[in-house]
DNA sequence: CACCAGGCAAGTA
DNA sequence: TACTTGCATGGT
């Protein structure tokens, strides 16, 4: 069977991505940059709260603040200076507009965010999957991993060809590429703790269309 | 105690 | 170009 199939079928659908607006999940992006969801969870949390998630007041309020507020992300001084940078995009670029922004087109979205000191490959691809709902296959550590331990990859792959033998494998849906991601997270976060390749992996045997 | 987590940029040679 | 290092909290 195929790997999206074996996936679905042992841990169902993941209802990703955790975040009720757009902004959110742009912050969640760069929050959750080599970070557990549980503590980017706290520093979105504390946003909420003090009602900070908003583009505006995001854009005036001063790096060192933020930076205590997302403190249970971890690297909150360098977060913090990256998420103005993605605030200062989007007032720059769009007028501080989130409908704008998220009506661009996909290649010229993807372009500006790469351009945004702070926002890589795997960021600026989740907020195009996840944010504005393109039809864009992410990439992560877990997907190398996995990929890599089966034998499917060499290690010396780059993010864009990884992405590229996804995307040319797979119809290009939105719905699937949201869902494939999330589960390639929840399969290695549950099977490839440690062993180089776990007995017990669900991917045994598997094919990867 | 060590090690890792839904990366990225800057520094070095 | 190809490595290496800093960033930092919280859970196991």
């Amino acid at each position: 069977m195929d790997m999206f199939n074996l996936m679905i079928n042992q841990f169902g659908a993941q209802h990703w991505w955790p975040g009720d607006t757009e902004l959110e999940m742009m912050a969640g992006a760069i929050l959750t940059q080599n970070t557990s969801w549980k503590n980017v969870d706290k520093a979105i949390a504390n946003l909420k709260d003090k009602g900070l998630l908003d583009i505006e007041r995001l854009y005036n309020l001063p790096p060192a603040a933020l930076a205590e507020e997302i403190r249970p992300a971890g690297y909150f001084n360098i977060k913090a200076v990256r998420l103005k940078n993605l605030i200062n995009f989007l007032v720059e670029q769009y007028s501080g507009d989130m409908s704008l922004f998220l009506s661009d087109k996909t290649e010229r979205l993807r372009e500006g965010l790469l351009s945004v000191k702070g926002v890589g490959p795997e960021t600026a691809d989740s907020i195009l999957l996840y944010a504005a709902r393109r039809a864009v296959f992410v990439i992560d550590a877990y997907t190398y991993r996995i990929l890599y331990r089966h034998g499917i990859i060499e290690d010396q792959i780059t993010y864009d060809e990884l992405k590229e033998l996804f995307e040319s494998n797979l119809p290009a849906e939105e719905g699937l590429f949201n869902e494939f991601h999330a589960l390639i997270v929840r399969t290695a976060k549950e099977f490839c703790k440690g062993k180089p390749l776990c007995g017990q992996c669900p991917l045994n045997g598997w094919e990867l269309v």
